[in-house]
DNA sequence: CGCAGCCTTGACCATTATCAACGCTGGTGG
DNA sequence: CCACCAGCGTTGATAATGGTCAAGGCTGCG
């Protein structure tokens, strides 16, 4: 299931290249005020993964005996109703934080939707290495915190907002969440399928397709291919996403 | 905008009967592996509320100065679109803690939903304490990772299951979250509207009193009053709230 | 006793899901 | 080099779940 990545130092984002960038670019990184003895001690217990489009990092109900570290690429957590309905509660993409959750369990499941690096510690290593390492502690838990402040914000989303909204608002905090999202110009990569994205907003794929297609026609984005748009008219999708077009 | 109750011991949830209960009740409390000397100190910093039902803890957009304990009561925390329309992203009970969330201003608002006993510390203070004290962060953190698997949940609920569904998931799930909302043989109390209901589960009032009538009328729950009810037939409740129904 | 607030029920409606057909695109093999 | 195929996306027609609007009932309190 995993495939153990031969470059061997700089998961912690210190050293290897990629991370090192990832880490810059967001604020509550985990490598952020942590300071090099640390990391060097991280660095010394990570295992180096890589992965296809497809393959999991975690499995519902799997023993959760890693947590992972997401160096590049974008991953998927989900999870499933008995008759298949699913739910993405969630894309992770460089710098992201995976398999905090409590019990011996994995409550979600997580798979690469596009070529992935990630680091991995094991459980007992990451215990052991949080207790001695409060930077750490107080990291992850500012990182926990933002998620949750998330994870309300797509609660409300889900709950209480109309096809158009959801999208518009999923349009908007994709490249705030990634950097790696956004080019140039108000221009947004989108690794994930309509299926993923219908997943993760509560929709059909129907919907989405006719939500993007509605935006192109009011001239608010405007499509550069499946994988790529161009956000024409910032305001307009703001005053969408909230609720005021 | 707040009372502040002459009770001035025990917020920590070491010494006041109400809180001590609530902790000793919930494996992840606050005051779980804290020591004795940690919890005085907590006790000394802690401002004890007391709130009538619809008076708030926190606002949206408030300036953050301060984080809660919940000793006794019920509260709602929620967000709102600009043109009202509400989503409850969470009931928060005895035990539970509120505030977390980083940066200056609070991104949700809390109101009391029926009498609430409370403790506040500074943010100040909490940092400090934080700081100084590994173990509370220990266990906050633990807190924050339940919260985020609870969020994840209700994403689910949110975004893929029927009214039905949803209905069925919150009557499970409240007497599972807060073992006070819990009579003897499945009788459940409670706290909150219809309205609280249909805005935490993404509902109309309506729609909610017709679930409600429908479980009813299969004899799966039997309502005591407007805010008591009795799961008759608990298996056929949890089929139901896994789309098995 | 009466009123206010909340809840329930009913009729109708709208948004989004479902079902179905078609189109585009990229990869493969003749 | 082109044709075909598979997979994904778009578009259209219809259906269903849940929302909206409206009326009436229950309950607790003054």
């Amino acid at each position: 299931m995993f495939e153990t990545n031969a470059v061997s130092s700089g998961c912690a984002g210190r050293v290897d290249r990629n991370a090192c960038d990832a880490c810059r670019a967001r604020p509550l990184s985990v490598c952020a005020s942590i300071d090099e003895a640390d990391l060097d001690r991280l660095d010394g217990l990570a295992q180096h993964l890589s992965l296809q489009a497809g393959e999991a990092l975690t499995r519902a109900d799997d023993p959760a005996d890693h947590v992972f570290n997401i160096t590049s690429g974008s991953v998927r957590v989900y999870k499933l109703l008995p008759d298949g309905r699913r739910q993405i509660t969630g894309f992770l993409f460089a710098g992201d934080f995976l398999g905090l959750a409590t019990g011996d369990t994995y409550v979600f499941s997580a798979e690469a939707i596009e070529p992935v690096t990630a680091c991995r510690f094991r459980k007992s290593d990451y215990r052991r290495l949080i207790r001695e390492t409060p930077a750490l502690e107080t990291t992850l838990l500012d990182r926990a915190t933002h998620e949750l402040a998330a994870a309300q914000n797509q609660m409300l989303l889900l709950g209480r907002k109309t096809a158009l909204e959801r999208v518009s608002t999923f349009l908007l905090e994709l490249p705030a969440h990634d950097p790696a999202r956004r080019g140039p110009d108000g221009r947004v990569h989108l690794p994930m399928t309509r299926a993923e994205i219908a997943d993760y907003l509560g929709l059909t794929i129907e919907t989405v397709s006719r939500v993007f297609t509605r935006l192109k026609t009011r001239g608010v984005i405007r499509l550069l291919s499946l994988t790529a748009l161009q956000i024409e008219n910032p305001e307009a999708l703001l005053a969408l996403a909230e609720g005021e077009g």
